[in-house]
Formats: structure tokens, sequence, C-alpha cells
RNA sequence: GCCCACAUAGCUCAGGGGUAGAGCACUUCCUUGGUAAGGAAGAGGUCCCGAGUUCAAAUCUCGGUGUGGGCUCCA
């Protein structure tokens, strides 16, 4: 006779035992239908499991958070189903839900192609019109590893027998497949609805392992009604308007070639959002009292040995041999070089901090499936830093530096930012108590700077445990862009010192710290934020004069020279093409502010302006017209 | 690096064992037009590279390179 409490504060007495579908039922015919599963003391459960003590029971619906992720999960497994019958030789192995869909990995030898999916996606429908039943069966985990290894499916037993032995386990069946699962799943098939689409195939290691065997993993998207699915996919649509790669096209900024695999090449419109960039960055590390320098890009390999590069991640740096046999490494960081920098002259416990900022461009041998336009490139720039000074100094040092990135980030319109924290990894330099030390300084100072952050196991660099700074774009994308660690380890591998109060030798900290992180990516990333329509500031053509007549050749070429004495970025468009025709293009070409003039412009000296996004223009006293552009540029919005 | 797919005009793409196609862009001419594509004509290709099969390969096969979607990686 359980009784059952509600989420409202409201309880309810059953006769006998019960069950979720009951529950919602006695509640109400509209929750009964849109119920996937419920909470019961805050476990998941299904919906038709049986209640029979007393408990708190939440319904889980279709369109909460939970209901949908049990939509995914379950479609996921319709997807295994559909597959089984069509191909029964293919091996099933895992299926989880996953951000706005889910993937079911199989082993097989011939590949899926798109017309398979195809023929999936319909066997789906129908396993949901069939409506099969689900049911939960609980069994002993020898006799479930017997079981799958009896039906061929070895990567499933492989699976329960790394669970350990004397622990039950459940396995869901649904028409005829079965497969193992922790659950809840709905009812039955029926009530996942048809929201939901195959998109692609990929490879996927099974276990992640790349030393395991390839497997073949085909991801869904699914939601909980049809008008979800369509929204989901226009946004997809959506977001690929805003690839970077097409824009940097439309707007003329760089371009790849098959010579040079992951590096750019930068067209001017590109190299003048670069060059805003790096023009920024060298004002903020002016305030931020940071020397510049510059070091070689080529430098002796055995130098790479002593720093430790060579053996933490030789693999990825490019190498060259000279005709006398001299080899040299091409650098993949900045560090080093900075280092040799420090290490000229004799350094007193006054020098310090001493903070070295560099435009630094570095290489580095990316696996080739690794590339993705500017987002991932064997050749980049780093906006880099390095602060050599006392332990003492290590916490108003980072705290400056966190506050140094975040100031950035806004200036860019990025707020939503997140910190984490990544201690030492596996592969490393630098003794256990150093690493100690290091990590232990790193995090008195995020705790001193008041900033919230998460922990981030392992992922640390190698000579250090490092700040992730992770920032979150217009559409939802995490990037992981600046970083900063504190390193106990390659100064003295470098011989770095300096004399301190005590007259004696020390080995300064070293702090590595990127805000930017790569100038291409950040760019990238920015494009895509932006959707192309940058701030004026960035704008690599911030204004296009507009004839609307021959007549206003001259006229508009005064305007021009005007704007670029006030250090805007402007060109004028005088060929022969009616005004519509111009104003588009450069609207294609995200161009934010466009002058057009004709005959009323000339005779009164205004300009009709209109910005990028407007459909409306203003016409205005030139002057004035420039003085806010002009203003609007100062002033970073 | 691994799995799958793709590579044809500047761009987006169609086609396909036997003279290479479209739209946009480009050039020239007409048009001087008031806010997202005015009209006409013209030019433009080693169909990614290499080998093989074939009387004949852009097309089929194999190898390579690059790109895309993922996996692994991202110090």
């Amino acid at each position: 006779m359980p009784k059952i409490s509600l989420p409202d504060g409201s309880e309810r007495q059953y006769d006998a035992t019960t069950s979720g579908a009951n529950i919602a039922a006695s509640i109400g015919e509209g929750l009964a239908r849109a119920a996937v599963a419920i909470r019961v003391d805050g476990d998941l459960w299904d919906l038709n499991r049986e209640i029979s003590d007393d408990a708190e029971v939440a319904i889980i619906t279709r369109d909460s958070e939970e209901g949908i992720e049990l939509l995914r999960h379950d479609a996921a497994h319709v997807l295994a189903e559909a597959v089984k019958e069509l191909w029964p030789e293919t091996q099933v192995t895992i299926g989880p839900a996953i951000d706005n869909g889910f993937y079911y990995d199989f082993a097989r030898k011939e590949p899926f192609t798109d017309a398979d999916l195809e023929t999936i996606e319909k066997r789906m429908q129908e396993i949901v019109d069939r409506d099969e039943v689900i049911e939960r069966e609980v069994w002993e985990r020898d006799k479930a590893a017997e079981f799958f290894r009896g039906i061929g499916e070895e990567y499933k037993a492989e699976i329960i027998e790394s669970i350990p032995s004397d622990e039950d386990l459940t396995l869901y069946r649904q028409g005829e497949f079965i497969d193992l699962c922790r659950g809840p799943h709905l009812p039955s098939t029926g009530k996942l609805g048809k929201a939901f689409k195959l998109t692609h195939v990929s490879g996927a290691y099974w276990r992640g392992d790349s030393n395991n065997e390839m497997l073949q993993r085909i991801y869904g998207t699914a939601w909980s009604n049809d008008k979800a699915l369509r929204k989901y996919l226009h946004m997809l649509e959506e977001a690929e308007k805003r690839d970077h790669r097409r824009l940097g096209r439309v707007m003329d900024l760089f371009h790849f070639q098959e010579e040079a695999p992951g590096a750019v090449f930068w067209h001017p419109n590109g190299w003048a959002i670069y060059q805003s960039l790096i023009s920024y960055m060298r004002e903020k590390n002016t305030e931020a009292d940071y020397q510049e320098v510059n070091t070689p890009e080529i430098m002796a390999k055995a130098l790479w040995e002593k720093s430790g590069h060579n053996a933490a991640f030789g693999d990825n740096m490019f190498t060259t041999e000279t005709v006398d046999g001299r080899v040299y490494a091409v650098k993949p960081m900045n560090c080093p070089g900075h280092i040799q920098v420090f290490n000229q002259g004799i350094k007193s416990y006054r020098d310090l901090p001493q903070r070295l900022g560099e435009f630094g461009k570095c290489h580095r041998y990316e696996p080739s499936g690794a590339l993705h336009g500017m987002m991932r490139v064997r050749a980049f720039t780093q906006d880099d830093a390095h602060i050599f000074c006392t332990p003492e100094q290590i916490s108003d040092e980072s705290i400056a530096v966190c506050n140094l990135i975040l100031s950035i980030y806004k200036d860019f319109g990025f707020d939503d930012v997140r910190i984490k924290f990544a201690d030492r990894p596996e592969v490393r330099v630098g003794a256990d108590e150093v690493w100690d030390q290091a990590e232990r300084a790193l995090l008195q100072a995020l705790e001193a700077s008041g900033f919230e952050y998460t922990h981030n196991p392992g992922e640390g660099a190698f000579y250090g445990p490092k700040l992730e700074f992770v920032l979150r774009d217009a559409i939802g994308r995490d990037w992981q862009c600046g970083t900063l660690q504190v390193d106990l380890n390659m100064p003295e591998r470098l011989g770095a010192t300096y004399i301190g109060e005590d007259g004696n030798k020390h080995v300064p900290v070293m702090l590595h710290r990127a805000i930017l992180g790569s100038i291409e990516r950040f760019m990238g990333i920015l494009i895509e934020h932006h959707a192309g329509k940058l701030p004026l500031w960035l704008a690599p053509q911030q204004v296009k004069v507009l004839t609307i007549t021959s007549d206003a050749d001259d006229y508009a070429n005064e305007i021009v020279a005007e704007l670029r004495a006030a250090g805007l970025r402007a060109d004028c468009d005088t060929r022969n093409e009616k005004i519509s025709y111009k104003v588009r293009e450069h609207s294609v070409a995200k161009v934010p502010a466009l002058f057009a003039v004709g005959q009323r412009e000339i005779e009164n000296r205004t300009v009709a302006v209109r910005r990028l996004g407007s459909k409306k223009q203003q016409v205005m006293p030139l002057e004035a017209a420039i003085e806010a552009l002009k203003t609007e540029v100062d002033s970073r919005r």
C-alpha cells in the first residue's frame, strides 16, 4: 500500500503496488501521454516498474531535459534494432544520448552508406509504428555475458565482463532486439515519436582508444516533437552560414591551398583584421607593463632537447637539416626563446617580475585529421608572454593575468567565460614535489582571485599546471583560448637564474600566458561569433562610398580622402552600376558602413549612411558622419 | 594517424567510357539608374596528381595529395 509523495507536496495512497504510468494516469490524461519515466527517491525508473513501497515520485515528461535525453537514448536503441533487422551479422556496441541527439557504434565489415542511412531511418519509423513493448529484465552478469557471446555479440560480452561478477545487470528487450542497458526506457517504441533524423556516419575507436579497431558510428538527432526537430535543423543551416571558411571567402579574408596544409594565405582584408588584433593586444600589453620581444623561429634541435620539448612532443615538431648536417627545429612555442632573452646579463630580484611578450609565429605538425580551417592549423601566431618572477609574486601576477584576460574578452563581446584548472598530465617533466608546489601556487592565486572555476584533471601542460579560459560564442559553442601556466621546470632546465636578496642565485618562476591563444583561431571564432558582421573597429573595410551617378565621382574621392585622414579604412565604388547592385554587393561582403552619394548629397555636402543589417539610411552632414564612425572605432563597440 | 565521403570554370554545383555544362562572378558594349542582383554579347577548363585497364579514361581500378564529417590528438 504505497504512499506516494509528489513534488507539489501532495500525497496519494494506492491500494496495491502501483507504477509511474498509474500515477500519471491518476493525475491526468495529458500527463499520462507526456510521461516517459519517473524519478523514484532520486533514481530514474521505467514508467511501468512496480512501486511497492512509500516513495517520493516525480513524473518525467518528454519535454523536460531528462525526458528528451531518455528519448534520445531510446532512439539509439531503435537505431540498433533497425540495423540488426537489416543486417543481422552486424555487432552492436554502445549507443548513448548526446547533446542534440544520439549515436550508436556498430562493428560491421561493409561501410554504411548515405543510402543505408535512409533505409535505416525508414526501418526505425516502422519500429515506432509497431509500438513494441520495451521490457526490463534483471540478469546475472555471467549468464548475460554467456548469452551475448552465444549470439555472436563479442563487444557486448566484453562490456559485461568488465562489470563486477557479483553485480546483477539489466537488459532491455524490444521486439527481437535485446540490449544491455542501465535504463530507464520508454514503455514502448511508439512513445519515441518520429521527431528524429539520422545525420551522418563516421569512424570511432572501440572504447575510445586509437590502438583499438575502428567501429562505425551512426549519428542522429532526436527531439520531443517535430517543431523542435525542424528548429534544430534550421539552426544547423544558420551555423553553416556563419562558418568562417565560407565567410573567409565571401569577405575575401584568406585562403588555404594544397601546398601549405594548415597554413593561412592572408589576403589584404584578413590581414587588416589580423593587424587590428595585434595592435589592440600590443596596446593592452603595454598598459599592463609587458615588454615586447621577438625570438628566432628556427633554433638548434639541441635546445629543444634541453628544454624537454623534443622528448614530450618531438613528433609534432617540424625539423630541418642544413647542407652542413646541422639539425634545427622550427619553434612550436616561444618559451625557450624568451628564457634566452632573460638569461642575457645578470638579473636581480629587483628586476622581477619581468614580463616578456611576443607575437610569435609557431609551427606544430598537427595530425592531418585534426586540421580545421583557421581553428586548427599548423602555422599560427600566439599572443604569447612569459612572466619571470619570484615564488612570492606568483599570486599577484596570476590574478593580474586573469583580470587582463577577462577584460580583453569583454572588449570582444564575450561575456560568458569559464575558467578551468588543469593539473599534471601523465606525460610531464619535473619532480612530483615541484608539481605539488606549482599546483598549490596556481590554485591559491585562483582562490584569491575569487573567480569561479572547474577542475580539469590531467590536462595541464607538460611543464606545469594551467588555467584554461573558455569562452562561449553567440551560438553556444565553447572555445578554449586563453591560458595561464605556472612553470617551475623549464627555467631550471634552460639555466635561468636571478640574484636574490640573500645574494645567492635562485631559479625564477616562469608564468606562461596567452590571451587570444592563436590569432588565427581567435579570428575564426570572432568571425563565427559575429556571423561576419564584425564590430567597426575590426572590420577590414570600414566604409564604402558608393556613387549613385558618375557626377558624384569627385565628391566620393574627396570623402574617401577625408575618411582615410580620420584613420578609417575606406574605399569608393564608382563603377557604372545601379546603387542597389552596389548596396547588395558590399552588404554581402559585410562592409559595416555604406555612404551613398548622388546629386542631393553633393549639393548639401552630406552622405546617406546605411549600416550593415539595417534597411534604413540616414542622411547626415559629411563631417558628422565621419566623426560618428571615428568615435565608434575608438570606443571599440 | 584512423574510418567514411568528396575533388569538374574564380565561386556554388550538375553531368559522365568517344566535341565539357548551368547559375553567379569576370571582360566589352548599351544603360547615369536613389538603397540587397538593369540588358546584351564575349572570354574562361590538363575535369586534383600519378600509374593501370581499354581502340579510347574527366568518367572504371589502384596509389598519392588535399578537403569535409567524425574518432584519436590539441603540449
